[in-house]
DNA sequence: CTAGGGTTAG
């Protein structure tokens, strides 16, 4: 129904009432047809235009003007082939809007046969056309050819640079997007909004918050810093680039905003200071009468996924429902983000299984979500699937899912992984190449985690960090020094995570004076300010070699007495040297700092044991019942053809417990045969001293050995991973073990790797 | 009866 002053002009279908034929004048027809297309009634467009018994080339244009505007491009192309199968003419408005549906439904072969007709009927270059034509090139990826048109208009108008520069910005040349924008004004081109609003996205995606800022002082200076094109840019930008209080200041000087303002400026609250002030502002748009559409959705999960509740989540959950948002692909894949990163798997799981069209993008989240909460199985079980339905990994779902492998030290899926990259093309990607590297070191495999790494066509600073650390672990101080000096030959830049590995090692080889030298050449030639982990490393490099009057110097000097990290390291130094005094000093200071941490008590109580000083073990037992501190318990876990099995102390449940009790029972009775005797005081318990035996010889790391010395190939090495650290007496039995039987053993545990061989361990006892 | 911009998961 169409209104005019208030007066109702005209009725939808009074002309097909009305049989006896009365002909609809054309140019009332096509007048109403374009009035109807334009108030978005395209419908009732529709009906006229079909109800028109004649029809010229201004109604078609108007009708086919009518679904552009929609954005429907596949019925503007459908009309068009309707006109020209009924033999009417077009003209050059006709290929303009024609040209317009081609680029929002991505269409160009058809584009290309409109240029064709827009040459032979000799209005290629025309003002209008023209631009048309660079805008359709654009939008169907064909940047090249959207160049050669923009080149031979001789003298673009700013519609026309916009839609290049925007172009180019769309396609991932905003390099390129910024350069044709500053050709612009040189040519004497005045930017207006459009422009601007451009030209600030290019500069969001190229990441140069300097540049934007530079066009934000122009924006300034033509004063369009209100119009809500360039605001919502420049809200993006700012909150893109992590400046949330410049993206509020604009979002806050803007006079009407609108829903992608809003959207804009939610897409910033990321990270743990930010995130509530996410679900605040959603909260208040819905307030202000804002109808959230799927992109407010995806910002507002991102905030959720930051916070530590995933309540808030659930309730975002259930205002996505009500806004039938459910099935969108995009939220769907914000949802499962969300409940993975709250460690939710099983939520996130069944977000998963809803949806019906899974990417890429959805799969990458889900394997990402458990490779990230230690379920490397089952990341590795839906990449499997994936595959199988015949969608391939990229570089970010190949390094997640390895790096899933690295933390659980999943060996046989990390190897599956190894093959799967290969056979995608991925292998030579630096991310994956690295997650390689760094998942065979993690796993014990350090020999593979070097030939790969050796390997490699190109390394940038993250894969250097990775095979230095990888060193480091493994006890190999010499190498990951050498590879330090290489990597500075190879002009790499080290970075902080560098002097980590490398200080490490200084510290497990003695070189005390190297250290020193290392860590000022961190702080002077890379400017490199030392964090809490590397005062730690220097400690260690200090306390290893016994130089505990430098220990205390250094530490009052750098001021480092509130950090626990510094105390523990001081504290295994003590155990280390048996250091009584000092131990003593360092163990009160962490009851103080974290008087719920087991290791500092389970620390110090072995230093008096190692004295002999029984009555201080008593009373560091008694400290722990008052302090209400508990072992955490222990458990270890080794992979059996690509299963992983997890042990407990004293661990009954395993199907095969009878044959693992057996297996220890023949082993301990080898053992005593050469002189093995438990050292009891690694047990902390109120026992007395047969349980003390039976509970060191059931510990969790023996159950796994045990366990794999039975269900694995005897040539193999065993490889075991366990939460804290080795104990000192399995310690002693692994060393024992590996000369009695001649197998390799190689142990994990939370501070580094122990590989047993001939009776000895890599790390030469300083663990 | 014709053209240009801004929001999208790892």
């Amino acid at each position: 129904m169409l209104h005019v002053f208030g007066h109702r002009v005209w009725e939808p279908g009074s002309c097909r009432s009305n049989k006896s034929g009365f002909l609809l004048y054309l140019f009332v027809g096509s007048t109403l047809v374009d009035l109807y297309a334009k108030c978005g009634e395209i419908e009732l467009a529709d009906r006229v235009f079909f109800g028109m018994p004649d029809k010229n080339d201004v109604s078609w244009n108007a009708l086919l003007n009518g679904y552009a505007q929609r954005g429907d491009g596949e019925a503007v192309l459908k009309l068009f082939s309707w006109m020209t199968e009924c033999e009417m003419k077009f003209n050059k408005f006709t290929l303009s809007t024609v040209l317009n549906g081609c680029a929002n439904s991505g269409n160009l072969r058809e584009g290309k046969i409109l240029h064709s007709l827009a040459i032979r009927s000799g209005c290629e270059l025309d003002e209008f056309l023209g631009c048309s034509l660079v805008d359709m090139y654009s939008k169907c990826g064909a940047t090249y050819d959207a160049q050669i048109v923009f080149s031979r208009i001789t003298d673009p108008d700013i519609v026309t640079w916009s839609a290049m520069i925007a172009g180019l910005d769309q396609q991932g040349h905003s390099q390129e997007a910024a350069e044709l924008f500053h050709l612009m004004r040189d040519t004497g081109v005045k930017p207006n909004q459009f422009s601007l609003a451009t030209v600030v996205s290019a500069a969001t995606n190229m990441g140069d918050l300097c540049f934007g800022q530079s066009i934000h002082s122009c924006i300034h200076k033509y004063g369009l810093e209100s119009d809500n094109s360039v605001g919502n840019a420049l809200i993006m930008m700012y909150m893109k680039s992590g400046c949330v209080q410049d993206g509020i200041r604009v979002f806050e000087a803007m006079t009407d905003r609108d829903l992608v303002s809003w959207n804009a400026l939610l897409s910033g609250f990321l990270g743990l200071e930010t995130c509530d002030q996410g679900l605040r502002i959603f909260y208040q748009m819905l307030v202000e009468g804002f109808k959230p559409n799927m992109y407010t959705f995806v910002g507002v999960l991102r905030s959720c996924a930051s916070l530590l509740d995933v309540c808030f989540g659930k309730q975002v959950h259930a205002h996505i429902i009500k806004n039938s948002l459910d099935g969108n692909d995009f939220v769907g894949t914000a949802l499962i983000d969300m409940y993975a990163k709250s460690r939710c798997l099983e939520d996130a799981d069944v977000a998963f299984n809803r949806l019906t069209n899974r990417d890429l993008f959805t799969w990458t989240v889900i394997i990402t979500g458990f490779a990230q909460s230690d379920q490397a199985e089952k990341a590795v079980k839906y990449l499997g699937l994936m595959l199988r339905g015949g969608i391939k990994p990229n570089e970010f779902t190949l390094a997640s899912c390895l790096s899933g492998c690295s933390s659980v030290a999943a060996l046989g899926n990390g190897q599956q992984l190894h093959s799967v990259a290969i056979k995608s093309g991925h292998f030579g990607d630096v991310f994956v190449a690295s997650a390689l590297v760094d998942m065979y070191g993690k796993c014990g495999c350090i020999e593979d985690a070097e030939a790969i790494f050796k390997g490699l066509f190109s390394r940038d600073t993250v894969s250097w960090n990775t095979i230095i650390s990888g060193y480091s672990q493994h006890g190999q101080g010499k190498k990951a020094l050498e590879a330090f000096r290489l990597m500075l030959d190879e002009g790499i830049v080290p970075d902080e995570i560098t002097f980590i590995g490398v200080l490490a090692a200084c510290s497990y080889m003695g070189l005390v004076e190297e250290g020193k030298k290392l860590f000022n050449l961190m702080c002077k030639d890379y400017g490199i300010t030392p964090s809490i982990e590397h005062h730690a490393c220097m400690v260690d490099v200090l306390g290893r070699a016994g130089k505990f009057n430098e220990v205390d110097i250094y530490i009052e000097e750098m001021k480092l007495s509130p950090y626990s990290l510094i105390w523990e390291t001081v504290l295994g130094s003590c155990k280390l040297h048996g250091n009584v005094d000092f131990g003593k000093r360092a163990a009160e200071k962490l009851f103080e700092l974290e008087p719920k941490r087991d290791s500092s008590y389970i620390l110090l109580s072995n230093i008096f044991a190692a004295r002999g000083r029984w009555d201080d073990v008593r009373n560091i037992r008694a400290l722990m019942t008052t302090q209400g501190v508990k072992k955490e318990p222990g458990c270890s876990w080794v992979e059996v053809d690509g299963q992983i099995h997890v042990f407990t102390s004293q661990d009954g449940s395993h199907p095969k417990t009878r044959e693992i009790y057996a297996t220890l029972e023949e082993l301990g009775q080898k053992l005593a045969s050469i002189g093995y005797i438990p050292k009891t005081e690694n047990v902390l318990h109120n026992i007395g001293n047969k349980e003390k035996m039976e509970h060191l010889y059931y510990h969790s790391e023996r159950l796994a050995l045990a366990f794999a010395f039975i269900s694995t190939n005897p040539i193999k090495p065993i490889r075991i991973l366990k939460n804290l650290r080795i104990c000192g007496d399995c310690h002693d039995f692994m060393k024992l073990i590996t000369d009695l039987t001649n197998r390799e053993i190689v142990v994990r545990d939370i501070k580094r790797f122990h590989h047993f061989k001939r009776g000895t361990c890599s790390c030469q006892d300083h663990w």
